[in-house]
DNA sequence: CCATCACGGATTGTCGGACAATCTGACAGG
DNA sequence: CCTGTCAGATTGTCCGACAATCCGTGATGG
């Protein structure tokens, strides 16, 4: 009515369904320890401690055993998963070959992928700086390195790294112990974007594989202890 | 109780729910083509025809969605997905890094892997010789894409690389002229196997290049005509 | 004593029906 | 032309119910 072609573009309602309310409490519940992973997710026991429907609770469980979150066994129900040695290499392999991609792709993805790296690494390093929570630091971290796969300008294979995120997250709530290293890859991270904005590209994406493997050690280490 | 400490290690009989069949009937429906993409998934109506009942067919429906062979609509239903232009490419994009990354992991990736390989193209070429129908055809091509991805050795990129596929096939089923091309293809696939064999994996991952968005082209153009 | 079988409780898988909220489309009115 | 209203259709969510399946316990028999 007033004006331009494409008004109001950044404008939106949260359209959040019930279900949807539900999957995002398991997953706060999950992230935040409360509920230990092997954990069985009874269906009538939420729908009780929801207050929603067993319905509603089972497509909530559907949702968050789509995402890795939790695993179904036929007709004994939903347990939350618990994050297995193998697994943990597997999305450390997994998440090289995405981030790895983004980062041979530096040089030919466009300049709002390159900026959106910085503005990640930024928000990680200032968190950092601010002293900010456990929680947040974790989430800036991995939001970095999402960025990185944002250089291949694949939406796809950015929503499979954010699917590979939330598994690590997963195995992370396990070893909270991990945000000792949080400082220390302050560093490394801000070395790599370096390396990639000098060019080096091989070298940035071996410098990205010991990172990861070195990531995926302490936690290896982590879930053995405990 | 006879014999061995690992027996019967083949055998399983198929678990089926209710949900998995009619996710199952839909799937083969739309790649049939016997469902024009965006067409509306109404529940009740598919509940009556699949002889189900209606949380049966939202269960399966949400399958589809998650597959990326459907879309929801918040209070507006699942439609069938219709390939655009830029999910074409995005998945050709999507599909090089993947199996590029297991191409260029064909020395490091363990004899098992390599094998399926090999297995997997002979499959195809035999299909080829046979004269074999198009759907077996497609499915064949599409499998030995795939067993590049295992090189990786990953099992959650060997995942990720099947959903793409069921994406693409979904944009096969529109534009089954393309059929013409299966033998043309042939030859291309020996002969990238060929330069992996002799150990020029970047010059295979060229040749993948091409090969990909050779197909996305002619994906394209065919969409593009109906 | 040990292996097998039978049984009860608990949980899931599936079903039918029901109601409110929302969207679509058409129609009347300014 | 734009706005407001209404009826119909469809989804989102809920409730209650039942069969099928799985688990652990205890009885049975060699």
């Amino acid at each position: 009515m007033a004006g331009s072609s494409a008004p109001f573009a950044t404008l939106h309602v949260e359209h959040s369904s019930t279900v949807d309310r539900a999957a995002a409490e398991l997953r706060r519940a999950i992230f935040d320890g409360e509920i230990e992973s092997g954990t069985p997710l009874r269906e009538l026991a939420l729908a009780e401690s929801l207050g929603v429907s067993r319905p509603t609770v089972r497509e909530a469980l559907a949702v968050l055993v789509a995402e890795g979150l939790a695993t179904r066994e036929p007709n004994r129900g939903v347990n939350v998963a618990t994050p297995e040695a193998t697994s943990v290499r597997d999305v450390c392999e997994a998440r090289f070959v995405l981030e790895g991609a983004g980062v041979m792709r530096w040089d030919t993805a466009d300049q709002v992928s390159r900026d959106h790296v910085r503005t990640t690494l930024r928000d990680y390093t200032d968190s950092i700086a601010a002293g900010a929570s456990y929680q947040e630091l974790n989430e800036r971290h991995l939001t970095f390195h999402v960025s990185l796969v944002g250089l291949t300008q694949s939406a796809r294979l950015v929503a499979m790294a954010e699917l590979l995120v939330v598994e690590l997250k997963l195995a992370l709530a396990q070893v909270d112990r991990i945000r000792r290293n949080a400082h220390d890859q302050a560093d490394s991270h801000t070395e790599l974007v370096t390396l990639m904005e000098a060019g080096d590209l091989a070298g940035a994406q071996e410098f990205l594989r010991a990172h990861l493997e070195e990531a995926a050690d302490a936690i290896l280490t982590a879930l053995q202890v405990s």
